[in-house]
DNA sequence: CGGTCAATCGTCTGAATGGATGATTTTGCC
DNA sequence: GGCAAAATCATCCATTCAGACGATTGACCG
C-alpha cells in the first residue's frame, strides 16, 4: 500500500530535494508541499496525508505549535519532525506535542523512507543523533510562568533588577524574587548560565 | 557558456534538492558534491569548478575556514555561501574570507541560478535577507584575543571570577580584567547581554 | 470552602560584579 | 633591538546579585 506524504517547510531546496527523492519511489504518494503553517492547515481541510514531514522553523508559526494543532484536528495524521541541526529542547517539544518521530536534514534517502514507513505504520522513528541527545541530556526545559518569561526576556536583554522593576512597575524585591525563581527553576547558579540556557533553549 | 558548479554540504536533502533543480538546467554543469571539507579539498586537487556552493556548518570544519583555504589555493574559484538561517556574524565572516555571495536555503530556483550566474561572472550576490541584515546591524563581532575567548567560554558556562581565576591559575584581578575588556569590546553592560551576544554570535 | 500557586512586597547579608586607573611582564612582529 | 599588543597583577569603591528568611493578596480549581 502507498503512503500519502505531504511536506511543510519554507526551505524551497529541502522541499525540492525530498520531492526529487520520493517522487519515483514505489510505496510513496507525493501529495505536495506547503511553505508555511497557514497553507498547511488550508491543505488539510480538503485532504489528509498519512504522514506530514514538518520543519521546526516556519515563517508564521513554530513547528511545535502547528504540530499540536494538526494532531488535535486530525489525530490520524502522523507527523515527522524535520530540522537542520540537533536541538534537544525542540525535539522534546515536538514529541510531546504529538510528533511520531524526528529526522535531521542530513539523513540519507533510505533513512527518510524508513522513517516514513515506520510512522505511517503507527510506530515511532528517531534519528540516531536525536535519540542520542535525548538520552544524554535530561535538561528538560522548566515550566515557567508568563511573568517569569517576561522577566527572563528583560534579563537576557541586559536589564538589571532596578531597571526591570522600573520598566514593569513593580518593586525591586519583586523583580529580584522572579529572577531568583528563574535561577532556581533552571538550576542555574548565575545569570550567565541562565541566559545561555534560555538562548540555546530558544526562549528568547 | 556553461558554469561548472560543485556543492559542499553535509545535508543530503539539500544536495539532492539542488542537484534536482540544476541538473537539467542549460548553462549549468553539475560536477558533483562533497559532504565535508576534506572531500571538498580532495576534489579540488583534480578539478576546479567555477562556483562552489558551500554550507556554513560542516562536520569537520567551519565553512568560513574552508572558504579561506579554498580561496587561497584556488583564487579563481568563486564561492557562494549557503545556510538555513540568517546569521549576520557568519555572513560577515564568509564574505571577509573570500566568499562572493550568500544565499539562504529557502531561495527559489530562479534566485539560485541568478546567484550562480552573478558570482561566476565575477560579481557578487547577496540574498535580500542577508543584505538587509548586514545593513541594519552594525554589530560587528569585536576582535577578541585567545585568552579572552577562553574567559568568555567560562563566563558563558556560568563560572564566576573567583572560579575562573582558580581554573586558569591566574589571580582574581586578572580574571576580572579580562571580563571587563570583554564587556567593553562587546559594548555590553553586564554578563547577561554579553552571554546573549556570544551565544547568538556563535562564539560558544 | 480550602488548597495550591502565581505574583506581589519586605529585610538582611555576604559575595560578586562593574567602573576607574595604573603598572609590570611577556609575546609577537617589523 | 624595539615597538605594540596581550596578559598579568593591583587597589579602591559603589552597585548589583544571590541566598535565606517570611508574608500578603488574588485567582483558579476540585
Amino acid at each position: 500500500m502507498s503512503h500519502k506524504v505531504f511536506i511543510t517547510d519554507d526551505h524551497f531546496m529541502i522541499v525540492e530535494g525530498i520531492r526529487s527523492l520520493l517522487q519515483n519511489e514505489p510505496g510513496i504518494h507525493w501529495m505536495g508541499h506547503a511553505m508555511d503553517a497557514a497553507s498547511c492547515l488550508e491543505f488539510l481541510k480538503t485532504q489528509q496525508p498519512d504522514v506530514i514531514l514538518m520543519d521546526i522553523n516556519l515563517p508564521d508559526q513554530k513547528g511545535t505549535a502547528l504540530c499540536k494543532t494538526v494532531k488535535t484536528l486530525y489525530p490520524q495524521v502522523q507527523i515527522l519532525g524535520l530540522s537542520t541541526y540537533n536541538q534537544q529542547p525542540v525535539i522534546r517539544d515536538m514529541l510531546s506535542n504529538g510528533a511520531s518521530g524526528y529526522l535531521l536534514k542530513n539523513a540519507s534517502k533510505e533513512e527518510l523512507i524508513d522513517a516514513i514507513d515506520m510512522v505511517a505504520a503507527g510506530g515511532e522513528y528517531l534519528c540516531m543523533e536525536a535519540a542520542e541527545s535525548l538520552k544524554n541530556k535530561v535538561a528538560a526545559k522548566p515550566i515557567i510562568t508568563k511573568r517569569e518569561r517576561e522577566i527572563l526576556h528583560l534579563i537576557c536583554d541586559g536589564l538589571t533588577n532596578p531597571e526591570i522593576a522600573e520598566k514593569l512597575f513593580i518593586s525591586l524585591p519583586t523583580a529580584n524574587t522572579h529572577r531568583k525563581s528563574l535561577l532556581a527553576k533552571f538550576g542555574a547558579k548565575n545569570v550567565a548560565s541562565l541566559v545561555k540556557m534560555a538562548v540555546e533553549g530558544g526562549l528568547v
